[in-house]
DNA sequence: TTGTATGCGTTATCAA
DNA sequence: TTGATAACGCATACAA
């Protein structure tokens, strides 16, 4: 006997919405049994020619659309992935969230977004959803403040994305700092400065640190230096103003000033204008992150280095659906910076 | 005969994820049925002591987690929303994706996020795979340019959030523009400014109009108009620093500037600073979304209007949660915006 | 060429 | 108090 259909689910019922068409639905219309429509709906072969076109009328009709709860029941697997974010702001995330999608939307994933707000209670929260609801595997990102604890031994592969993991076992993607103050510097030496300073953000972030470190390293190696050392304070256009008034007071021949985010560059201007100093003219500044918001209203617009999160979020997908397949790549991987020359460098 | 749970499926053995264990396991491990396994695990009430405490060893052990996919397939509904967005930065979206979520989350829904990045091809795309993913319901991000077309008939229920539908009988939040400019004016002439102008931006956004309109509309109230009719051009700061430049040259005695948005105000301030007045001293500011990485570090930090995003969201997540309970409440609902004072408006 | 039965992980019902 | 079974929507192996 066949399988009945029955009646209407309650839930449904109670919800006024309208019941989704089944295979059972195309069946019954077209005539045939549940597994002849599941054939035609497949592309199989070995099907009457009116038959199938039969069912493709019927389920046209219905507008049918297979439930892909139930496939990844027979599956195994749901075509699902976690992203678990703790970046507040979004300034990060979406970016990274756009690039994963891109990689991961070719192989047909869905992505559950959630958001702890750098909250560990809210996390593990989101956590037992996502592993409840049977995600294939689960992206992190972290904030960039410092490493994070490792979210341990779970049943599904876990990436995480710009802040690390503090197990090496893990996988992780985070940007190259040190390349991004090297590729910086180099810049600024190519269009033509040698007298250059920087003016980076918050000291308890190490890539506050690892990002001057790449300046002062590539100096080094054209056998030049800083004109003062690096001086790290926080991610403010205060900070940068402050920062840059003391620079010209000790240095008033300084001819670049490279900043460690955006915010500080644009202190960093207003503290030039102050002083009568023209922008690329006298100094040139370069800021870093390329926030279009920031960088393109500032006068002149800014010159930055951009992180390329959307490339990381794409290399992000790309280990996770690897070690999805059975191919895991653990360890840090690191994607390169680069810098959007704008007015603020011109040669 | 018990149902076997035979071998590992073929996926999860290439994939190499362990499998995670089911009713099935558990009840083996404890020696019972799956059912009462279900009875125990769901606190059902008639079920020996020593029954249930082995069940729960059991799980415990196996670190069982219920299958939420399975569960979906019995109840008819998935627990799942889709949140579908077109705003590219992210600005707008988080927050209403955080407040959906505050709201959804208290009811145990998760959240498919997918941007269509302004591409209705891309919309479309995503709009079958979530139809596919059977969600309970839609929350659709507009961007603020222009309501959107209605997605039409669906088999789920939907609500547009910060961009309507054109459709009014669709079920749409909106801030409300109108009241915002009402607050700010208001705001204004509580701190005793009387020589107001308005500077908005993009014409072609609706909303541009409206923010003028509630400025306009509460001064004529209280029998005031603005010193020069509402200029409105462009969301930009270079937009502000020139409308600015126009106000002052026609009208010195200006005392406060409103703004259509954030960045628009910090031109303005630029702009004042030029002239040399000072602010709030000689002419407060007043910026609107509260943008708060602009806002903060503007000399002097701006007042800026609050539309309230994650409140936004918060509402659209209820209505959502309405209509999929069969009480869907059609039309446009608002959400007011309230004024955050900073030393820009000092009085 | 088509139909039927089975199982994926759950819960609910009904029989024991 | 517990166990067996059906059902959710689908694909697939196998029987007809």
């Amino acid at each position: 006997m066949t399988t009945d259909a029955g009646a209407p689910r309650a839930r449904a019922a109670e919800s006024g919405a309208r019941r989704l068409p089944t295979v059972n639905d195309v069946a019954r219309l077209a005539g045939v049994s549940k597994g002849t429509v599941s054939k035609v709906l497949n592309g199989r072969a070995g099907i009457a020619t009116d038959t199938r076109e039969q069912v493709e009328s019927a389920a046209r009709q219905l507008g049918y659309r297979p439930n892909l709860q139930a496939l990844s029941l027979m599956e195994g697997r749901t075509g699902t992935v976690g992203l678990l974010t703790h970046d507040l702001e979004g300034r990060f995330c979406l970016p990274i969230l756009m690039g994963a999608e891109d990689a991961l939307g070719a192989g047909k994933l869905s992505v559950f977004l959630c958001d702890a707000r750098g909250d560990a209670i809210r996390e593990q929260y989101h956590l037992e959803a996502l592993l409840a609801r049977r995600v294939d595997g689960l992206i992190v990102v972290g904030d960039r403040a410092a490493p994070r604890a490792s979210l341990g031994d779970l049943p599904v592969p876990v990436v995480y994305a710009s802040g690390p993991s503090m197990n090496p076992d893990d996988t992780s993607v985070v940007p190259d700092d040190v390349q991004a103050g090297r590729a910086g510097a180099d810049h600024l030496l190519s269009i033509g400065r040698r007298r250059i300073a920087y003016i980076g953000g918050d000291p308890s972030y190490p890539g506050a640190h690892r990002r001057a470190e790449g300046v002062t390293s590539l100096l080094s190696e054209r056998g030049l230096e800083l004109v003062v050392p690096p001086m790290l304070n926080a991610w403010t256009e205060t900070w940068g103003l402050q920062a840059a008034r003391q620079i010209l007071a000790k240095r008033p021949d300084v001819d670049a000033i490279m900043c460690g985010n955006d915010q500080i560059a644009r202190g960093v201007v207003d503290a030039l204008r102050e002083q009568g100093k023209s922008v690329p003219g006298d100094v040139a500044v370069l800021g870093h992150d390329n926030w279009e918001t920031l960088v393109l209203a500032a006068r002149p617009p800014l010159s930055s280095i951009d992180a390329n999160y959307q490339r990381l979020g794409g290399k992000a997908a790309q280990l996770l659906f690897a070690a999805m397949s059975g191919s895991p790549e653990p360890g840090l991987h690191y994607i390169d910076s680069t810098v959007v020359p704008r007015e603020s460098t011109l040669a």
